[in-house]
DNA sequence: GATGAAAATTTGAACGATCAAATCGCCATG
DNA sequence: CATGGCGATTTGATCGTTCAAATTTTCATC
């Protein structure tokens, strides 16, 4: 009976190796090797037969051996950083990672430099050392300095996030329309009856934050409303983005509601509208990235949603194009965000 | 000058190999391991050579021929789940655990089987084919039917959270104190007067929920309170627990403070009890984890505080105890959370 | 200067897989 | 019946490293 039972219980784990598999098999290495690598080569009985004896040892091919012989790892470096802020997208991204790389074989190797001055050396030790075959980077900056060294070394690499500051098509990414999400986000407050939306989100200089900022504009003066005077870019925390938040909402025409560049900024903008007397805030506020707390709130918030599964599964793929040869560094799939829409939708609000 | 600069620009990489460096530096391919791996076998002054040619060709040991010659592969293998809830506390052991294998030579590789049925598989699979060398469990279940099956097969674990449902001193562990966690956060509590706390978590069977309740009920004792009645357990969503915080709240002698076992029930817990006039929530919440959300509430919420950090090395350093042979699979190492008290503390609170 | 021990270095083999080329067996064809 | 061709299988070499054992060099001692 060829089986689901385990062999030897209880004791360490000495795999099989591929000349065992061969021996009872009575066969060589190499055709064993073809029975998983090359099946059509191999007659139908000899397969059989060999893989009765796999089934028999629990063979599995040993991964250095490989790795070794074909001078590649099938492991995606992936730096992780701190967490900050309510949203959870990097978790999530992660998680598809993880998924859409094992459906090509491939596994996720993370790692976290200590010092930031060493991170280039990381990077460099992992491809030296052959530990990975590429990278992929979700946390690419204005001007990274990274990308154009990455490409110079000619380390294959994919970013989740356009390469802002350098020529888009110089490099792969796979992203999400910001400016789409915040248009939306301003559509739907517009059809609350809002007219009055100002943007609270990331200053100057961040690339996808002013991509969302041109969002808003946008999206403003497309509908007629003036975006002037509305723009409350601050730094990404609470207490910088309520005072920010609170400037606003002190002008002789304040605004009646929010689109935000992230959750963050968005508690921020609920806590400094404050609540009326039945409770309910006095700002209508949209949020970015639709992190858990935008679900709990009371009530529920909006929020923007980004498709991370679909970016995960483009950015595995632009790498191992890259990988195998058949794809250029120089390739950009754009993503669309979905507004996720909460709350009662009462447009009876500002005024 | 021997030097920080790359050497070949633009093109592919070809890292060098052993031999090369050992071409270059006039010995033999031992020597130049020798100098990598034991110092003291070699002289000075041929050390010193070898030390210069390896830093003019860049050489990295190739991590596939080491790990096949070592049968070993230096990694850390661990599965990565779905994140739900507002807590980021995975996200922060999963950093703390990359940096701290990372100081052990080792790296974590992460993967996300598909199918749940197939996870022993993936697990299997993984140590089979000598792709990582052990695991980390951050996701241990009461009587979870993984634990006794790797031992059985022999594979190296390590769980973070208790061995729940099963006999502690049989498997490695590190896990932070629960009980002790929440009667932090009932001494607060009564600190600022209150008397009446109720507990909002998990419902019985998860192991450490039981024995977050179980610190909530032995410290209200402790301080001549009662908790019978109080005990608000139930699913972790806040629809129901909200639900069953208002039915607490609905009691003739009503509780005026909550100790919670996540800061999702912690959420809860404030949805249910408002807001007076002024704004403020009209019961004491403490949460756990002390998620980002934590902070951004208004007012800020206090909680428990695990130290995520700690509990990461212990957890490294007892997998590598097991991997070296130098550590018994039966060793546990248990962790005190914090307090992180916010708000105003006034005491003048409750009727 | 011979002797031996210790230090320094080198050689050969092995880890487990796959590639490339060689060999074997079989059958159709002339 | 020799020949060629083709499918099936095997052999040898190799990937880059480290272990174990062998060898060479150094140096103190008598």
């Amino acid at each position: 009976m060829a089986g689901q039972e385990h062999m030897g219980r209880g004791q360490a784990i000495a795999p099989a190796t591929i000349s065992e598999v061969a021996a009872a098999a009575g066969v060589s290495r190499q055709t064993v090797s073809n029975v998983l690598n090359a099946p059509a080569r191999v007659a139908p009985e000899t397969a059989a037969r060999v893989r009765q004896a796999i089934e028999q040892l629990g063979y599995r091919p040993n991964r250095a051996a490989r790795n070794l012989r074909a001078r590649a790892s099938r492991n995606i470096g992936f730096k992780i950083h701190s967490p900050a802020g309510v949203s959870n997208l990097l978790d999530r991204f992660l998680h598809a990672l993880a998924e859409a790389a094992g459906g090509g074989g491939y596994h996720v190797l993370i790692f976290a430099p200590a010092p930031v001055e060493e991170e280039l050396a990381a990077y460099e030790d992992l491809i030296r050392t052959g530990t990975v075959d590429g990278f992929v980077l979700a946390d690419v900056a204005l001007r990274d300095p990274r990308l154009p060294w990455f490409a110079q070394q000619g380390i294959p690499f994919v970013c989740f996030g356009r390469p802002w500051g350098h020529e888009h098509d110089k490099f792969a990414w796979a992203d999400v329309d910001g400016a789409y999400g915040v248009a939306q986000a301003v559509d739907h407050l517009v059809s609350l009856g809002h007219r009055r939306i100002a943007y609270l989100g990331w200053p100057e200089g961040t690339g996808f934050g002013d991509e969302r900022r041109t969002g808003w504009r946008d999206a403003m003066r497309r509908h007629g409303a003036m975006p002037e005077g509305l723009d409350g870019s601050c730094q990404e925390d609470v207490a910088t983005a309520t005072g920010a938040a609170r400037r606003l909402l002190a002008l002789p025409d304040p605004p009646t509601a929010f689109a935000c560049g992230s959750d963050t900024f968005a508690v921020a903008a609920r806590l400094a509208g404050g609540v009326n007397p039945a409770g309910q805030p006095n700002v209508e506020v949209v949020g970015f990235d639709d992190s858990p707390a935008a679900m709990l709130m009371s009530p529920p918030m909006s929020s923007v949603r980004q498709p991370v599964q679909e970016a995960a599964q483009h950015v595995v793929g632009l790498l191992l194009n890259q990988l195998h040869g058949s794809g250029i560094p120089g390739e950009g799939v754009m993503l669309r965000p979905q507004l996720v829409s909460r709350g009662l939708s009462r447009p009876d609000h500002g005024g």
